[in-house]
DNA sequence: CTCGTCTTGTCAATTTATTGACAAGCTTGG
DNA sequence: CCAAGCTTGTCAATAAATTGACAAGACGAG
């Protein structure tokens, strides 16, 4: 999953950064208005954290520009107390939530998770399909019941794999998902980490869990 | 969709299997029930269809050994009008359908229509899967509602994965049903009808309606 | 019966995915 | 701070499917 993190104050956005990596989530950095935009206008996004007091274009005009796009991703602001009544117009101009700074980073998290919980159509943080159970809240999966450990990226492969079930996801997508800006196109390591995903969760090779559409993508098995 | 054709009188044989074959069925001919047997043992059938008269070993018992060995296809007896009390033990030995000789080969394909699409689950002759209509007993497709034509195999091949809905066909299960006793098994032919029914049924390539699970076989696209 | 057309089957080139082995990078506990 | 172990990423070999072009065979109209 990747979150755009708009923020001026570099203290601030290295914390905030640091927290979502541990977390699991790529996180793009902008840090004024108009850089914020650019990334929302380039890049695919899952969700934005938007600090309403930004150099250049404003946190609002920039949720404004966002949705005017018609991009749809939950966006998240944050409001220093003193200026608390702007989470109101950052509300109707299209944002889904609000954090009044100072907060908790542990606050910060839970909210993102349940952000982008609820924008994959999600109602609950546990999905499952077949013997394969996702926990999104904990980020923990369990096969037939039983505690199974994946490395991270294996996790978030098979995270964004489950939150959107049916779907054919294509190998750019995936990686634009996962990875933070840059990153080399013609490599095999997504390919890689489906292996050993396939691996860890069906080591039999009977369900095949994950199956591959050829030159369209991976798309977890809808049959399961 | 395959069926063994036990009978032992050449000319009904002939005069039969030809009908089948028009028909679009893929037949195996025993001349005795000990060939018949043999058939049913080696190869994968959907149906047969067994003369009560026999040499060798007589229909009644070829029926009861093909069930003793746990074969669940359907079987059409066929008895002289002198014998038709025959009929009552083929049923209770086993067998699903019976006529009585002589009779119009029109009647036996439709029984054979009948029994097959029954056996796969269907209670009407009409299988729909997304934009996909086929008729099993026009043996024809609509797409969209109109028209849409194939050829004998093409319509052989889309016909037996849409009557296994979410199984995955492999290329050799595909193969011994549509094709007569021997047949090349390393030729591509098949990979080339589906590739033309791909064709037609979705020039643009954009709901993929036929699946590949590479080395596992084909499938109907579940999400259609 | 024969020609022309449509269908079926073959083949080789290409594309794409799978796989194992290994190297580089990180993390962590001592 | 360092080493051991785990995770991530790279690479090359192999396997499998796709694709277009073409040849052989079947079929039907005249």
């Amino acid at each position: 999953m990747k979150i755009l993190l708009v923020e001026d104050e570099a203290a601030i956005q290295e914390q905030l950064k640091n927290a979502l990596n541990k977390e699991g989530y790529a996180v793009d950095q902008a840090f004024d208005g108009e850089d914020g935009l650019y990334y929302a206008t380039e890049y695919p996004l899952d969700m934005a954290i938007i600090d309403i007091g930004l150099p250049k274009l404003n946190g609002l005009d920039l949720i404004s520009k966002i949705r005017e796009q018609g991009h749809a991703f939950p966006i998240l602001i944050l409001t220093a107390r003193s200026r608390w009544q702007e989470k109101v117009e950052g509300l109707s101009r299209g944002a889904d939530d609000y954090l009044v700074k100072p907060f908790q980073v542990e606050e910060l998290l839970a909210r993102v998770n349940a952000l982008l919980r609820r924008s994959s159509g999600f109602a609950t943080p546990i999905i499952t399909r077949g013997p394969i159970e996702l926990n999104s809240s904990t980020k923990q999966i369990k096969l037939n019941g039983g505690e199974l450990d994946l490395t991270a990226y294996e996790y978030k492969v098979l995270e964004y794999l489950m939150m959107n079930p049916e779907k054919v996801v294509s190998k750019t997508e995936l990686t634009e998902h996962l990875y933070e800006q840059d990153h080399d196109k013609d490599s095999n390591v997504l390919e890689v980490f489906v292996r050993r995903l396939r691996k860890k969760l069906d080591p039999e090779g009977l369900l095949n869990p994950i199956e591959t559409l050829r030159g369209r993508g991976y798309r977890i098995n809808p049959t399961l």
